[in-house]
DNA sequence: CAGAGCGTGTAAAACGTTCTCCACGTCGAG
DNA sequence: CTCGACGTGGAGAACGTTTTACACGCTCTG
């Protein structure tokens, strides 16, 4: 009623204007977007030529209602992890020079609210899921699964419903332990993610981490000094898991962990209890984040290759959603060791 | 045809299926859901327990195609800021007990790129949209803001159409320019981002920051001693621009920068100059973010209180979504100083 | 006791796409 | 010349919601 200006102005281009500015039927311009079979050159070049005179863009909602989204959404607990970063980089490179748009559900640690967030995901009807590492039961992520194309990052457990990408995290603690043998460490700890709950996956990220150290461990006759510490993947939770195992009766020479964060945790907890790194603790990350290179920091870590792994996962994911494959697969990276300042031969006793 | 399992099993559970179950209309079930005005608490009643039943589950496509989607949009340059982080997790905990669902596209710094990514997310029928320090040109984004609610987080150019919030940004530069001078520093150098290009922006946060700095100087008396090195907020970016300014002729004893990450650039530059900080050189960082509390690090920085910008954002949005205000408002949050251990006073010549 | 007004529920029309048919014209084979 | 096949375009029915407009029955007022 009054001047006041308000919301919506002017309306959107739809298909049906469309169709009348090139004087053809909402069908054959439905078409040429899709590029889809049954289109003469001559009808593509005059509908193209009319959307570009209205600057149309299909209405996204509309094509959910029966067809594609081109939406691609990924589930992510912890915006924090650089790690995550680096797939999501490798997600998005992927899909630069597509149709496809890429949206993330950043859902925190807790299980119910990550399954909120995938289920606010599959009713907004993304073409296809990728989820990293989720907390959820795994009975939710295979329900999911089964009615949208979903590639699981992280998780061992494979699945004939659900991609999967992951790193051969047991290869990954293998070197590490091999290095810091090799340098003549024996008393090595690791510091690993807490064991999954009742959410029915087996082969997390940090169960297989612990397997290929406790093998490697046992490897080198050095099972007796083998031990985990489960904490938290933060500053904090390193800090904790640190202060546990330097103050036990006899703490060990090397500490490595499932995560950067976590190493730089422990480091905190050893300059407070006064020791020095690497002189007094040889100190390993997992993930190689631009967090461990940093000048401050050089932190020893595992490579994980974070960009290729999310491009893998991205052209899988693509593959299932224009079915172009139907069988399930799995790929795997190789980690690589990344040697920096924070590792040395221990003090002799 | 064949036995092998199929994509879509089990069809979605309708609000069509929902009323029937209840024996009501369509119309009744859509009212309980948005629980809007007229209908009686028996049928709430009888919706609801139909609702829970079935798990019915609203599809958020269909529901763009009319109303609200219940989707609020957050357009991020870059995912390794972990500033940024702190701004997601203000919104996410500012919405976490309602409706709506918070969705991130993280575009990258390319200006193109972000404006395919605003348009993106408005043809997905977001409710609302919260750009954080958009390069699009101010153009598009007052365009965008013309028909979709939107809230711009850092630029401090305010607008009718748009909410913003800021980091009073001029007073940060300030505080750590007197806290320098106040531990006897007078060559004081900032290392700032590159200034807008052609999109229209003029009071960017570097923008600011820099006007902020430079005031401060001149307060001081400064003015003739006063510098600017623009680049990326990046390491690498940190890294060159500590280059540059450590060895000119006259290299300042302090150096302040936009960013905490660019900050730890400065530091490797420094370090490969064979320069000890703070002994040689104080360094001062900007966001106090995780990074600058991190045991190796322990960076001087300036707090901005992201969570809380984040969920001020986030409350003013849904204010205008459900039209509760109709007139722009602007938000500015107070920096503070943290004193860490990269500032000190400066070595005598 | 008529009629206005209110509270509650429903029918049905959007919303902007996709996609299945079907019609039409042309061309080649017989 | 006829018939079938093929290539191209269009009509119209979905898709699952929201929302408008209205019908119905009740209560209250005069």
């Amino acid at each position: 009623m009054d001047g006041a200006s308000a919301a919506k102005p002017n309306k959107r281009v739809t298909i049906t204007d469309v169709a009348r500015h090139a004087g053809v039927s909402t069908a054959a311009v439905s078409k040429v977007m899709r590029n889809a079979y049954g289109v003469s050159e001559a009808m593509r070049e005059k509908v193209q030529a009319a959307i570009d005179d209205l600057g149309y863009r299909p209405h996204a909602a509309a094509r959910g209602m029966r067809g594609r989204t081109y939406t691609i959404g990924v589930l992510l607990d912890n915006v924090r992890n650089a790690f995550f970063a680096d797939i999501l980089d490798g997600i998005r490179d992927e899909l630069r020079h597509t149709d496809y748009t890429v949206l993330i559900g950043a859902a925190g640690f807790d299980p119910e609210e990550q399954a909120r967030t995938i289920r606010s995901l599959v009713d907004r009807q993304m073409d296809g899921l990728i989820l990293i590492a989720p907390g959820t039961p795994r009975a939710e992520v295979l329900d999911t699964a089964a009615s949208t194309p979903t590639v699981v990052i992280g998780h061992h457990d494979a699945s004939d419903t659900y991609d999967s990408v992951v790193d051969a995290d047991d290869l990954g603690a293998g070197l590490v332990v091999d290095y810091l043998v090799s340098l003549g460490h024996r008393d090595i700890a690791l510091v690993s993610a807490p064991g999954t709950r009742a959410n029915k996956w087996k082969r997390t990220p940090e169960a297989v981490l612990s397997e290929g150290y406790l093998h490697a461990m046992q490897r080198h006759g050095l099972d007796r000094l083998a031990r985990v510490q489960h904490t938290a993947y933060s500053d904090d939770g390193g800090f904790k898991a640190g202060m546990t195992l330097l103050t036990a009766d006899r703490p060990p020479t090397a500490v490595m962990t499932g995560a950067d964060v976590a190493a730089l945790g422990v480091y905190r907890a050893a300059h407070e209890l006064g020791l020095r790194i690497p002189r007094d603790l040889s100190l390993v990350g997992y993930n190689n984040t631009a967090l461990a290179a940093l000048a401050p920091v050089q932190l020893t870590s595992v490579d994980q290759a974070g960009h290729t792994m999310g491009s893998a996962a991205a052209r899988m994911l693509v593959e299932r959603v224009e079915s172009r494959r139907d069988r399930a697969m799995q790929t795997t990276m190789t980690p690589r060791l990344v040697v920096r300042s924070t590792t040395s031969a221990p003090q002799g006793r």
